[in-house]
RNA sequence: GCCCCCAUCGUCUAGUGGCCCAGGACGCCGGCCUCUCACGCCGGAAACAGGGGUUCGAGUCCCCUUGGGGGCGCCA
């Protein structure tokens, strides 16, 4: 083995912004991402918008902000492939003057006619090369467009990273459009150029760009460049097998935003579908820039699973330390779908009291909620003003036999001289003793009358956030029967 | 139709010829813990698509079948 002159690796994410940036999407950049860390080169943001019908700057926006939630980066400023249009068409002129292009007069309806033709007849659909031959010149009663002359013998082998070697035979593979009628570049002409120039070193995306590949590959051939390293990854398939895409309901990463999981989670659960490492399923992103490599990543399809999901987000909930997971929160609340709830939180966070109280709430919290959504909802008695609703079940707890309960432990918790988790769980404990009650006769009433809900961090710890005055007035209201 | 790719529990996967009567995780079922709900812990059901080879030996290599996916645009 011989160590191959390592130049420095460079990789590049080039969506097209014809919509958000949807969770195969996500992927990739996030997989060309951690290749380009891992090696300590970096990534590209191309937007492949040569496609002037369908480029929208809304879809440039949405796919930016995705990646930056998600927490990727890429080197300088996106890079617009239209900008570099007249470059494009320069490649193309050499590729003409070379033999390797010729034009074409076919229109667009025509050639629907030709493939429908074909598939009819049973034929293979792609372009025929009927203008192969024709010598046709730029001023022509027709609009010309420009193929690329690919050989009509040989095979092309590609040597994947991931897929292996893949082998296509370049007789099946037909003449591609190289610049549309009106002078604008195609796709395929203008990602071999761009990757050249930009000294793209591997070119990591979907298996749906493996045959492009071949094509590519035969252009790169024909301008005597150098091909980056392919990796076409296994696709993400929806619940049902089928392809992910926007069509079937996929989802933007800024739903997932909204829906309350964290960019960490985001990361973890996605670099998991189709790489692992071993047994390993929680990764933070140093270990994931540490150990990711094209290697261990599978050819087969994944299917994104959601429960999944929300199990590696519940365990980043539990392990994010306090303070960044309550700048996470703070980042999620203008996307929460709960908007009321979500605002009244906001405005609440604003005062003293209550940033505090959350702050104090927040590891008791964090453990029982699976995503910021979650969180936000079982927070909601720090939200919410008094007299607070409740919900159906605590209703029925209060109704039977709980108001009683609450009477009789309000004058014990108004002698508890310092309002402390440990004074009220001693003050309680004893209360539940002298009355013959299980604890949780006691606590399930306290719990409906401070939180609204049968739900909540342990009932001594929400006395104590809540403070005295709170909590009294809370009780008070339940048994003046107000909520 | 033609070309290409894929195939281990329901799902994500470990497995690179003997360590595998197949391991982990999610989910599911049962139990423990317990002031609720989570967490945590213990246990359980659950897979090498089928058929041929190669080999002393195959989940692992080869072939076929079946199933699934992708591509076949003057989209990217």
């Amino acid at each position: 083995m011989f160590a191959a002159p390592m130049s420095k690796v460079i990789t590049r994410f080039a969506p097209s912004p014809t919509g958000f940036l949807h969770i195969g999407g996500a992927r990739t950049a996030l997989f060309n991402w951690l290749y380009a860390a891992h090696h300590g080169g970096h990534m590209l943001l191309r937007i492949e918008d040569t496609d002037r019908e369908r480029s929208t700057q809304a879809a440039i926006d949405a796919i930016i902000d995705g990646l930056s939630w998600l927490g990727l980066t890429w080197e300088g400023e996106p890079i617009s492939q239209f900008a570099r249009a007249e470059r494009h068409r320069e490649i193309a002129r050499q590729l003409l003057e070379t033999g390797h292009a010729y034009y074409c007069q076919c229109t667009p309806e025509e050639l629907a006619e030709m493939r429908q033709r074909a598939r009819a007849e049973g034929r293979p659909v792609g372009y025929d090369g009927r203008c192969r031959d024709l010598n046709l010149k730029p001023p022509h009663d027709k609009p010309l467009a420009l193929r690329f002359k690919s050989p009509d013998a040989g095979r092309i082998v590609i040597e994947d990273r991931v897929q292996g070697p893949v082998t296509f035979e370049a007789a099946a593979l037909d003449d591609l459009v190289l610049l549309r009628a009106d002078g604008t570049p195609t796709y395929n002409l203008a990602v071999v150029v761009d990757d050249h120039d930009m000294g793209v070193t591997h070119a990591i995306r979907g298996v749906d760009h493996l045959t492009n590949a071949a094509r590519q590959s035969m252009i790169y051939e024909a301008l005597g460049w150098t091909p980056p390293v392919f990796a076409h990854i296994p696709l993400i398939h929806g619940s049902d097998g089928a392809k992910l895409s926007k069509r079937h309901g996929a989802l933007g990463v800024e739903a997932y935003r909204a829906m309350g999981y964290l960019p960490e989670a985001m990361r973890n659960y996605l670099a998991r579908l189709g790489w692992s490492h071993g047994d390993e399923e929680i990764f933070s992103t140093e270990q994931l820039i540490e150990w990711f490599d094209l290697d261990n990543v599978g050819k087969s399809p994944a299917r994104f699973d959601v429960a999944k999901l929300q199990s590696v987000n519940g365990w980043w909930m539990r392990h994010l330390d306090t303070l960044t997971l309550r700048d996470r929160f703070m980042v999620f609340l203008p996307h929460a779908e709960d908007r009321e709830l979500a605002d009244k939180a906001a405005r609440v966070l604003e005062t003293d009291t209550g940033w505090a109280r959350f702050t104090q709430a927040l590891p008791g919290l964090k453990e029982r909620a699976k995503t910021l959504a979650e969180l936000l909802e079982l927070s909601a008695w720090l939200f919410r003003g008094r007299p607070l609703p409740l919900t159906d079940k605590a209703r029925k707890i209060l109704d039977k036999g709980g108001r009683k309960v609450l009477a009789d432990i309000l004058p014990v918790l108004e002698a508890v001289p310092h309002w402390t988790e440990e004074a009220l769980e001693t003050a309680i404990k004893a209360f539940a003793e002298e009355k013959e009650l299980k604890l949780g006769k006691v606590a399930q009433p306290l719990r409906a009358a401070l939180t609204g809900s049968t739900v909540s961090p342990g009932i001594f710890e929400v006395l104590a956030i809540l403070e005295r005055d709170e909590s009294l007035a809370r009780i008070g209201d339940q048994l003046a029967g107000h909520g």
